[in-house]
DNA sequence: TAGTGATTTCAGAAATTTCTGAAATTACAG
DNA sequence: CTGTAATTTCAGAAATTTCTGAAATCACTA
C-alpha cells in the first residue's frame, strides 16, 4: 500500500472497524479510499494503490454497490468503469441507514411478526411471546420514527438533531398553550 | 438444541443475525434464549438447550457481560451463577447503543480528529482532509444529538419518538410565537 | 487442608470467511 | 469475425474466527 500518510491512517482504520460494521477489511479500505479520492478511480488503481488482487476488488466493488455506496463514473474515449462515494455526507448517512435497516432490521421484524401469529402451546412459549411481543412493539416504534424523520429535508433534519432534547421542552410549551387555549389537559403522548 | 418451537425460532434467528449485528452466532443465541426465558439459567443449561460446550458458553457470557446485556443472579444454597437479560426493552436499547456507540462510533471519531490536527503535505491530502472533517462534522452531531435524548427519561424519549417529524411543525409554530412577542426573525436552528 | 463442584483458560481442531490467480465472459474496435 | 482490454467468476488457498475438550483455577465446605 503506497498512499499519502493521512489517507493511509484512514484507510487502515476503516478496513480494522470493518468488522465490527459488519463489512469485511478490503471492503472498509476501498471505501474510505473511494471517499477520500479527489477523482473517480478504476478498479485497477484500487487494487494497487491498497495492493489488494484485481479480483478482490471486483468482489468488492460489487459488494460496496449492493449498499449504494459507491456511483460507477465512465470517463469519455476511456472503457474502464470509475467508482467514486456520493460527495453529500448527508445522504451517505441516509444511505447507511436505510441499508442497515433493510438488513439489520426488517428481518428480524419479520421474524418477530411471524412467531407473534403463532399460538403458544406452554406456559414457556406464552411467556416467551409476551417477551417478543414487547421487543416488537419497540422496534416498530423506532423504525415508524425512523421513516418519519427520513423524509425530512436535511435542513430541516439537522435543525432536529441540533435541537435534541430541547425538544422535550418546547412540547411542554406548546402543550400548556393548547390546554389554555382549548381547556385540555397537558398530554406528554399527544401526537397532534 | 431441544427447545419450545417458537423459541427455537426466535433463538435461531439471532444466531443467524449475530454476524450482521457484529457477534457471533453462539452469542447472539445465548443473548435470545436469555431474553425469552422465564427465569435466570445457569451455564449447564444455557449449554444442553443450545448443545454447545461448557467452555463456548462460558466465553460467550463473558462477552455478553462486557455488552452489559446480561445480569448475574444468584439463588440460595446454590453457588452457580445464573443469567438473565434486563427485563425493561428500553434499558436494553439505551445498552445497545451506548456499547455500539463505544466500538463502532468512538475510535473512528478518534482516528478522525488525530488526522485533521495534521498539516497536509500535498493536495491530496488537503482534499482527504476536507472530506474527513466534514465526515467529522455529521459525527459529532449526531452524537451530540445521542448524548442529549439519552438522559431523557423513558417516557419523554418514547414521547419524542412518537412525534417524529412533527416536531419541526411545532419549532415553527414556537418559532412564530417568539417572533410576534418579540420582534424576532425566526431561525430554525434556535437551541434556547 | 482436602475434596468437590463450578468456572475459566487455552491450545489446537473445525468451521467460516476472505482472498487470489487462472479461466471465462463481456464489450467494443478494427 | 478477430483481437484486445476490461471485468467477472470461481475453485481452492490462506487467513481468521469460532468452538471444543482437557487442564487449571477458584470458591466453598466439611
Amino acid at each position: 500500500m503506497n498512499l499519502p500518510p493521512l489517507v493511509q491512517s484512514f484507510v487502515l482504520h476503516f478496513g480494522e472497524m470493518g468488522s465490527r460494521w459488519g463489512i469485511n477489511r478490503t471492503v472498509g479500505q476501498i471505501y474510505a479510499l473511494l471517499y477520500v479520492s479527489p477523482s473517480p478511480l478504476c478498479a485497477e488503481e484500487i487494487a494497487d494503490a491498497l495492493s489488494i488482487s484485481r479480483s478482490n476488488v471486483s468482489m468488492s466493488l460489487r459488494e460496496l454497490q449492493t449498499w449504494n455506496l459507491v456511483l460507477l463514473k465512465h470517463k469519455p474515449d476511456d472503457r474502464r468503469d470509475f467508482f467514486t462515494t456520493p460527495d453529500d455526507v448527508w445522504q451517505i448517512l441516509r444511505t447507511l441507514a436505510e441499508e442497515r435497516k433493510k438488513r439489520e432490521v426488517d428481518p428480524t421484524l419479520s421474524v418477530l411478526r411471524e412467531i407473534l401469529m403463532q399460538r403458544p402451546a406452554s406456559d414457556a412459549e406464552r411467556h416467551a411471546q409476551e417477551r417478543m411481543s414487547e421487543m416488537h412493539a419497540l422496534i416498530e416504534q423506532l423504525t415508524h420514527w425512523y421513516e418519519d424523520v427520513k423524509q425530512l429535508e436535511t435542513e430541516r433534519l439537522a435543525t432536529l438533531l441540533s435541537l435534541g432534547a430541547k425538544v422535550t421542552k418546547l412540547l411542554e410549551a406548546k402543550d400548556r398553550v393548547v390546554s389554555l387555549g382549548r381547556g385540555r389537559r397537558p398530554n406528554p403522548a399527544n401526537k397532534s
